[in-house]
DNA sequence: TTCCATTGTGTAAACTATACACAACTAATT
DNA sequence: AATTAGTTGTGTATAGTTTACACAATGGAA
């Protein structure tokens, strides 16, 4: 699947720091919505485990940069949402560690790491999972049935969507979740899985269009098995109008 | 008012790399409330400008632990309410640092700093300022009349009040604000300072009562020049109910 | 053609937030 | 001792928001 660059990760393994800021390290929580469902990106390191995408801080680099770079090698995209949500510093977040590569011995990578966790947002079907020289899959997982992840990347991972159902009401979360079309139906199973709570249809889409944010589009959907739902898209502007004087009310 | 440690310097300039992390430090933004005021507490670097109290990770330690360390060593309070609320990475955030002291040159401390800003919300009375062998003063400042700080720092202290103002309905934040017992009108103006908005009188008395978090005493604040008030005080297990279930609503 | 699941729409009731007024109290002033 | 100024304690009416709920219309499947 992926190529092995020896050369590559024997330079990253002794002369990283050269390169990185010790100690520091970014791990992102992508989220991508697909089938009504929530989905979050995981790689599997060689011979390893399911983790976050992450990757290190450049010397002369902003953490935010760091963690922009670190998504567009695993999705391709640029130009993502992206949020810093919570730095995780416990000095033994990191269990185990030992065991993972004895080759890794006394390379900086086995020192102690805090992480800045980033969630992002993702149009699904934009994203080209690519694993990296350090991974063996890249693949999107439902959030329900997420695995046992290194270290303490669950809890990272609970801590992303705890952030998440929270900012649900002020930032743009579908804007980003969702292709440009998409119906009211759509938009309320995202918001009720993020939520993990049932709405009310004829509430929700009352409430979701008194907030002025959405355009109707004369098209329907057509294809599925039961009467046309209309189209909408987002309107830029009186979003971002929105979203700066805070949305108001929420489930 | 401070003694100079030349030793303990010579040792945390030169070899504080062995003890802390590097690149890393943690900035506290310490709230309190006297006066009808809110208010932080700065410190002044020797020969330098005012800045936000901080200090170091260490290779063991917490990041949590660092910044409750460093509160306590500021305030000589320990089991503070400390709350990180946000990373500030930019490679270029501690503009002129080189300026500050020529004996620091080659030290780890002039190297690029990421830090991990946390806020902290004190009892005003019970702190005693102290500076340490690094500053000169250390005060409380009105929130209003902040001065022009060292690096990012007046960036790190909006923040923090951005945090404060939309934690307000979900955090302790007036339990641990406040003396034990307080007035009506102390509690209101402290969220009219936190938020920079006026409340009417009557409905603050009525939402904050309906939440169910405050015991009224038998006791009145006597003294003032007016009609006595009440004391209240929180109702520690019903307010700590009340956060988990999230508090409802909002001024 | 009928059936089924789903969409589009509206209204009444419960709840919450806001605006607003008057009597009682305390110390300071006359 | 009476008056005054400023503040506290309390209640109600109105506007606004959220919630609960029902029925007709549509599009494909049977």
């Amino acid at each position: 699947m992926s190529k092995r660059i020896p050369e590559l990760d024997r330079d990253f393994i002794e002369k990283g720091q050269n390169t990185y800021l010790r100690h520091l390290s970014v791990d992102c929580v992508i989220f991508g919505f697909h089938e009504n469902e929530l989905k979050v990106l995981l790689i599997r390191w060689k011979d390893g485990p399911w983790c976050l995408p992450g990757g290190f801080v450049k010397k002369e680099e902003s953490i935010d940069t760091s963690a922009s770079r670190i998504l567009e090698e695993r999705t391709g995209l640029d130009d993502i949402f992206l949020q810093q949500f919570h730095i995780f510093g416990d000095p033994h977040r990191e269990k185990n560690k030992k065991d993972f590569n004895s080759k890794l011995k006394g390379s900086w990578i086995m020192d102690r790491f805090v992480t800045v966790g980033y969630y992002a947002l993702v149009e699904y079907s934009k994203v080209n999972p690519e694993p990296d020289w350090l991974s063996d899959e890249c693949e999107w997982w439902d959030i329900h049935s997420i695995p046992s992840l290194v270290y303490d990347h669950n809890a990272i991972l609970d801590k992303a969507l705890e952030v998440l159902r929270f900012s649900l009401n002020d930032h743009p979360i579908g804007y980003n979740l969702l292709p440009e079309k998409f119906t009211m139906p759509e938009l309320q199973r995202l918001y009720e899985t993020i939520l993990d709570k049932e709405i009310d249809r004829r509430n929700f889409q009352k409430k979701i269009l008194s907030l002025d944010i959405l355009v109707r589009l004369e098209e329907r959907k057509t294809g599925g098995a039961h009467k046309a739902p209309y189209l909408y898209r987002f309107d830029k502007r009186k979003y971002d109008r929105a979203l700066k004087e805070g949305l108001t009310g929420g489930f």
